[in-house]
DNA sequence: TAAATAAGTTGACTAATATCAATAAAAAAT
DNA sequence: ATTTTTTATTGATATTAGTCAACTTATTTA
């Protein structure tokens, strides 16, 4: 069944990518006339790695799983992403391939915009363009530290550091609700999902957390974090 | 000691970077006026990690490892980088800091453009900036491979890929020169040096390659490469 | 609500990989 | 050419992390 749009015009939404401040009125009126909205029930792909990728997609409410699909089914999850992430990947600018999938962790509304309206729209619009490689470089650079926490922390830095990230990037506070499984949290943090459960009742132990298999509370954020930093 | 630049002009130079061909006659003379070479000998870092990015580098001549420094002085090998490929990193768009080393593994000869004027061009010359992009896409593109690759394969794996990379991407041949050590080698693929050591003689001994601490011979491609992709 | 399914937990065991120490070989410096 | 320094190699051992199996607890479905 279709749903009806959540939003009327990207006019006045502000749930889409802050790059759009640097449109005009009638380029605006462009992605809104190429857009459109779909709706995801948790556990459904929004987007599925080495399928085409011809849309940008963000998402207008709820959370979503950014992760790659790896050798023999195993999955990395790369970000978790709410509001106001452009969800394409550097694909669309090299062999028009998602190279990610993307699936919805609560219920999801997303908004789908044509990738060649804003590659259109880049070509006239140097701000905008600048402000596209901008949100790229960002990502880049957070690969590239991913990289370096993934290969040379050990399970419990990893761990640590994936804790504090719902914490602050995510919940901005100190409790919070777990919203990923034992088992998505082994594939954001590079292990297996008893790994995990012996090391979250390590920290709970050490009284640095408390936690439920849907719940986390932080105790010492400064153990975590020297934890999370020391690997 | 100051050398003598090795290119007279960017206008007949065609080892820097592809993208240059969007460029018109002034903008080029323009690149020309804001560049300067550099050389260096083996070993010597040509970009240091967390340094302020004002360049785009190029090597004109010469074979340099990327690579970030990461947790005790423990270093991740990113690629090697030859003729055509900008060095500069995500970093330049987002902190103006390198996220990065370079560090010379043969002789080298470096150009440095002021990473400002290819910015400027790039908000008159969009065919430039999106040659930009398409690097910066490819490059990340690499990125999330390497960490599925990284975080998933097994030694064995993740050291047949790195001889498969210098075989097919560096040398197009079957015998090559090995210019880095087995501790780089280590570095590349994110083990111990004496694992790097155990696992060449083991596919010495099962007659998959030749290897010299300073050369390596393929002997069975196929083999090697069904055991990369196994991981 | 009962049955079925999925997720979480635990312990025992195995596999993968790093570390340490000793030595050998190669390369660089004198 | 000899010494010094770096790099490579090997074996023994320790650490880290994954797998498997059994079982418990939630959650979903009928």
């Amino acid at each position: 069944m279709f749903s009806e749009n959540v939003i009327s015009s990207c006019e006045f939404c502000s749930k889409c990518w802050g790059n759009l401040k640097n449109l005009s009125a009638d380029e605006l009126k462009m992605v809104n006339n190429n857009r459109y909205e779909a709706s995801f029930k948790p556990g459904e792909i929004i987007i599925k790695q080495g399928s085409p990728s011809s849309n940008a997609i963000f998402l207008l409410s709820g959370l979503a799983k950014v992760y790659m699909e790896g050798y023999s089914g195993r999955n990395l999850i790369l970000d978790l992403a709410g509001q106001s992430t452009l969800l394409a990947g550097p694909g669309v600018n090299v062999n028009s391939r998602y190279c990610y999938s993307v699936a919805a962790i609560t219920q999801v509304q997303a908004c789908f915009i044509s990738f060649e309206v804003f590659r259109k729209i880049m070509t006239v619009n140097p701000d905008f363009a600048f402000g596209f490689i901008e949100d790229m470089s960002n990502k880049a650079l957070k690969m590239y530290f991913k990289l370096v926490n993934l290969t040379q922390k050990k399970m419990h830095g990893r761990l640590a550091e994936a804790l504090l990230y719902f914490s602050n990037n995510l919940y901005s506070a100190d409790s919070f609700e777990m919203l990923l499984s034992r088992q998505e949290l082994g594939e954001m943090t590079n292990m297996a999902k008893e790994s995990v459960v012996r090391i979250m009742g390590e920290l709970e132990d050490e009284k640095i957390i408390e936690a439920t298999p849907r719940s986390v509370k932080i105790l010492d954020r400064n153990k975590l974090s020297i934890i999370s930093e020391k690997g």
